[in-house]
DNA sequence: GCATTTCCTTACGTATGCGTTAAATGATGC
DNA sequence: GCATCATTTAACGCATACGTAAGGAAATGC
């Protein structure tokens, strides 16, 4: 757990940050219901700071506010995810464009490549969660260097949402060793500042993880409905 | 005003609303710093309904909170306002792909075609402020059609940014007679089934729209600062 | 038996009060 | 005269209490 020194923070952070990781660790489970005096009693607060949070969250697409009917974790249907990737892969395309037209120098681009050999290393290795925390980065660092922060505010939130459905996907996958070289690819473009390539090799490369993520849910929710 | 008929209104919900007009008013003005029980007095209701929607307006992107230093009206600066309508163009520009994609009938796009007179209507008759609603009406229709939830409601929150900014550059522009030419363009792709077209041609049309709001409001900045 | 109405339970919405803390102002030392 | 520190003040964060309304159960009428 990333307990980050929290010195002194509010009650209504607390919240936000411990539901995220509620959310994420699947303690809370998509769909699932939940009181306001539920939640308060489980992080040991009033209810006024979890409401706070959960009007943050549920601004986020996190949560789903049913007065008198509970507090929804937002399922997650293939459908959704559909809409999710379209959204990611439209706004990171982006993305690679503008960081491509920006003319960054090789410096300003070592994270994006350390993020490319770590996915390397973490495939080598046959390690699964490397693998998608250096991805995550890589996807991080790419709209960070788009310089858009709009853009990296609306692809964080929908990063969250492929983040979710990992969750219950990440393990039946096969091990992605075709999408490092999609990864290089958008990293010399950018290195080369050719902007149509970057927006386009990275679009294939989202649209071909949006067919695979969603027809694993499709398969997933099969087997369990 | 649409005072709608609120019957039975929760207290946040009404400070919800009425906080948006105010903001798109200017009653609040870009930039101001407001204090929770100076708002709780104008709205005449207790502190912690204007703090939950002070909370989703921060969500949405047209308040920024600033504890012990007031809560802010987000300024429209020229750059934040490039970065708008660039989110803008890329999710719009996917919803005319994806709604030429959608084979609609010609009876679903009544809604457009009926925007796209309006407009005409409009620029004959000189009234900007019938103009803007009829094209509001048009790119809301044009996401709908698109068929994503969530680029209808990034776009919507986009297009509260520029409605803002309008309000400042609207009556310095000159008569938008030529962009009715575009919007006839991208509705007969979608009515062809042109995807191609609609999303190139509905790109175009964004980019061009943004190069002027963001030269006025640069123009207008220099005057006022 | 089934539908309708009433009552009851309980979660939510909001006001309120108090403790906390950060910004501002003044005091003190150098 | 300036910097640092103490003091004050006021806005916010949060708990709590209470009113309210929605949903469900039970009772009553048909």
């Amino acid at each position: 757990m990333n307990k980050v020194l929290h010195k002194r923070m509010s009650s209504s952070q607390r919240a936000l940050l411990e539901l995220r990781e509620k959310i994420f660790a699947g303690d809370l489970a998509p769909g699932s219901d939940h009181l306001e005096s539920e939640l308060a009693e489980q992080l040991n607060m009033s209810r006024t700071p979890v409401r706070e949070a959960v009007l943050m969250l549920e601004g986020q697409g996190l949560l789903e506010l049913r007065p008198r009917k509970g507090i929804r974790v937002v399922p997650l249907s293939p459908e959704d995810m559909e809409e999710v990737y379209d959204v990611l892969t439209e706004l990171e395309s982006l993305a690679a464009d503008c960081a491509a037209r920006a003319a960054h120098k090789e410096e300003d681009l070592k994270h994006l490549s350390e993020a490319i050999d770590d996915m390397d290393v973490a495939i080598a290795n046959r390690d699964l969660d490397a693998w998608a925390n250096a991805d995550d980065r890589f996807h991080t660092e790419l709209v960070r260097l788009g310089g858009n922060g709009r853009v990296e505010t609306i692809v964080h939130m929908m990063s969250d949402q492929v983040r979710r459905a990992r969750l219950t996907t990440l393990f039946m996958r096969p091990l992605p060793t075709k999408s490092n070289e999609d990864h290089r690819l958008v990293y010399n473009a950018i290195k080369n500042g050719d902007a149509k390539v970057a927006r386009e090799t990275h679009r294939d490369h989202r649209m071909h993880a949006k067919s695979i993520i969603v027809e694993l849910l499709r398969r997933h929710r099969l087997r369990f409905l």
